[in-house]
RNA sequence: GCUGAGAUGGCGGAGCGGCCAAUCGCACCAGACUGUAAAUCUGGCGCCCGAACGGGCUACGUAGGUUCAAAUCCUGCUCUCAGCA
């Protein structure tokens, strides 16, 4: 009802970039297996970055002294930070013995290290504005999927707390810091809420009320792998529009597309990254970039590239693809690579997942343009 | 030539009388992966039938033998490796 009104651009210290627009996830501050030239040449331009992770793990001095995340990556793209709230789910909920979370924060069990690690909505916030993201997003609580009402509705209450406690800590800061709303990063409210509308709605409601630059379509849950399409829907129609809409983690390309459509804006996902790693390709069905059709229901396939069947065959991994992987290198020699093991394959199959996704994004925002 | 050790599934390598179609690793095949505790995890892997429980067949260099029962014990043969000539 009310996505008629669409952002059309991600706005950024460095330029803005066109809706919407795929991040694919350098958790740690590397896209894993690439440096930031490869990432640059699969004309991604925006990543995203975990808070948990990097606070956890990174010098505490480096960061002002590089001027930030991007900076001390030379990334001039577009920098989202997730604040940690997903590692509430993967890691605490998933496995009660890694930490356990109250109003205050997530506390984190760390190997090696005595007591616990706690992460508080103002950390998060905190440590995000001193990455230098373009947009910060705030610790939310993630229940682990096919939760019940009652954790989901515990769940939300505490996102909606941490959400207020984070929106004073970023005005703070930007108060501190002297940013306007000209120049200060996008913060992000998460919906969580599970599968029950009820509480995706109260939800959304309650953050609305705090004011946020957009919402992020949180804790989603998959349906024989598929995005729930009934919640993510209910989700985009009750959100206001002309702000920004982000489907956290996802997803399949599929999933972009048919998300897109419902008005989501922003997508990140580990899946074209890691499935390069665990040797899984996506390939257009088609002769050239051109000839792709993402309306089509079987638009891609996937490839896998280290078949002994590979081995001995010149061709390229993809002709829909202008990477430097299907342009310079053949499907023998990726196989070869993959074969014996070198990380030159885990890049090689990287670097042509995130051109499939970048090329996804410019195919969306064509249609989209087709379609006005 | 003598002495010693050994020959196991595509490879490496366990097993040393029954619970062995044979641990395990590699290779191979298939599947999973969704705000990255993940270059990971799961399954299959002699042949045939079966969705599965399971059943049948052929197998531990080779030819015999002992035994109710042998990859496992005994003998001959072939081959390999090490040491000595």
């Amino acid at each position: 009802m009310l996505r008629t009104i669409k952002p059309k651009f991600f706005k950024y210290k460095n330029g803005k970039l066109p809706l919407p627009v795929f991040f694919p996830d350098a958790t740690r501050a590397v896209i894993r297996s690439l440096d930031t030239s490869d990432l640059e040449a699969t004309k991604t331009n925006g990543i995203l970055v975990n808070t948990f992770h990097l606070w956890k793990d990174m010098n505490k001095n480096i960061l002002s002294k590089a001027g930030g995340i991007g900076p001390f990556m030379d990334f001039d793209g577009a920098i989202i930070s997730d604040s940690g709230g997903f590692q509430v789910g993967s890691m605490i909920k998933k496995n009660p013995g890694v930490g356990y979370v109250d109003d205050e924060g997530a506390h984190f069990k760390i190997d090696g290290k005595k007591g616990y690690l706690t992460l508080t909505p103002e950390d998060s916030v905190r440590f995000q504005m001193e990455l230098g993201s373009d947009m910060v997003v705030v610790l939310d609580d993630f229940d682990a999927p096919g939760a019940a009402e009652d954790e989901n509705m515990e769940s939300v209450k505490r996102t909606i707390l941490w959400a207020e406690k984070s929106k004073k800590e970023f005005e703070n800061i930007c108060v501190k810091k002297k940013l306007t709303k000209k120049n200060r990063p996008y913060i992000l409210g998460v919906i969580q809420g599970g599968r029950y509308k009820r509480l995706r709605k109260y939800c959304i409601d309650a953050l609305v009320d705090l004011g946020f630059d957009g919402f992020g379509y949180g804790g989603e849950e998959k349906i024989k792998g598929m995005v729930n399409h009934d919640i993510s829907k209910f989700v985009a129609d009750n959100t206001p529009g002309g702000l920004l809409l982000y489907a956290l983690g996802v997803g399949k390309p599929e999933d972009i597309v048919a998300l897109s459509k419902l008005g989501y804006t922003i997508f990140d996902c580990v899946l074209p990254t890691r499935d390069a790693r665990h040797k899984r390709m996506y390939v257009y069905n088609a002769d050239s970039i051109e000839e792709i059709n993402i309306k089509s229901p079987d638009f891609y396939s996937f490839y896998t590239p280290d078949k002994t069947k590979y081995l001995d065959d010149l061709s390229p991994v993809s002709k829909a693809c202008d990477c430097v992987t299907c342009t310079r290198y053949s499907r023998g020699y990726l196989a070869h690579l993959f074969k014996i093991g070198d990380f030159t394959a885990g890049r090689l199959a990287t670097i042509h997942n995130l051109r499939f996704y970048s090329i996804l994004m410019e195919k969306i925002r064509e249609q989209n343009r087709s379609r006005k």
